[in-house]
DNA sequence: CCATATATGGACCAATTGGTCCATATAGAG
DNA sequence: CTCTATATGGACCAATTGGTCCATATATGG
């Protein structure tokens, strides 16, 4: 038998999978996303994820091929979400500032206990681990695109000076969000999280 | 004998402790620093503390115990650094400029990739543990109430309006501190870093 | 119905985890 | 020198870690 043929074959017959593929990762991204990347153990992902080791290993390969999947399809997730509410609203700045608030409402609230994926595994793996290091950074950058493309729109709408340098205004909101979350993460109360978008969004113009 | 007597005898006799504590305990600061608290493994404690696992368990008690104490430790290192550097500083602007300026000088260096332990156990703890959110939301105030100095001074020496809301200002400080050196732990570019600090400061005055 | 090829459950693994315990070492007090 | 009280080294522990492997189940193509 052709080998090509073969591998077309193999991809088809067999036993067929029993479970979601997405829907179990999106359970695994749940539960790093609580627990952060050390805590988890290959026995919560099980629990959380509804499958037998054995599908665990055959379909994601290991706790960290799982992880960097994780990191990426939240990232994914997550800008995707960004770029289209930045389409539907009004102004690039009340993009952003609506962002910065819909984030402070977490506070206080179990959503805002888990923080942010990508920001918590800045913080926890940082870059000890060349294979994280690159989807977590791909992950902030993602995030970095999506303010600037909203600063971009700002600036023809007259909210943003021409002169703007972008980029580092970009990060600057990056760094603003990851700040927020963490110490919303770490328990800021809900009146302190909102007074804190102004002074965020004065940096914007 | 008397149980009072007992008891301060039992302090000074018996053989000598042959380590220094506060080394030591710096030592731990150092690996939590680097890997954070669930990445170090007792065996990377006994190793950077230099002692045996009798020491360490009777004198820290535990790892839990032991990091609670670190991070107090930490904590206070860094605050009462800052406050040196506030009653040197020309101006209550100029130091809060200058700490972020410092912090930025960080990145792309080893320093940078440490991040700041207290930022980092919010990140990776959370409230989900009582027993660490405590010494972490503390490590948090205390530097909010540095930076709350500054602002004071900043505000009598006219740099910030009277009228400013000084707790929001001061979160605010914390929050992009947290955020910068996240970024710079997940290693953001000494340029960006930079471009970073002005405006962070725009919200100051 | 049989062959093929994959999926699944679960036994099994060495290594490591945080932690305990005891015998021994070693200082000061008397 | 002896007694007391602590320090230390290291053996030991059960539990858990991430990961492998094999026997069995089950679908499709022929």
């Amino acid at each position: 038998m052709d080998r090509m043929v073969h591998i077309i074959r193999a991809m088809t017959i067999g036993r067929p999978i029993e479970f979601d593929p997405e829907k179990a990762l999106d359970a695994a991204v749940e539960v790093f996303w609580c627990k952060g990347y050390e805590a988890t153990s290959m026995s919560d992902l099980l629990t959380a994820m509804k499958l037998s080791k054995s599908s665990l290993y055959q379909s994601f390969g290991s706790k960290h091929q799982l992880f960097t999947r994780c990191l990426t399809r939240y990232q994914e997730r997550f800008t995707s979400e960004l770029n289209h509410g930045l389409k539907e609203a009004k102004s690039g700045r009340r993009f952003i500032e609506s962002v910065f608030q819909a984030v402070a409402e977490t506070a206080q609230q179990p959503e805002g206990e888990k923080g942010c994926l990508v920001g918590n595994s800045a913080s926890e793996l940082g870059q000890r681990d060349t294979v994280f290091a690159k989807p977590v950074a791909q992950g902030l950058r993602g995030l970095g695109e999506v303010f600037k493309a909203a600063l971009k729109r700002a600036q023809t709408e007259g909210d943003v000076s021409p002169h703007a340098d972008l980029n580092a205004l970009a990060s600057y909101l990056v760094s603003s969000m990851t700040g927020l979350r963490t110490l919303i993460k770490a328990g800021l109360d809900k009146r302190a999280a909102r007074s804190m978008v102004p002074l965020i969004l004065k940096a914007v113009g």
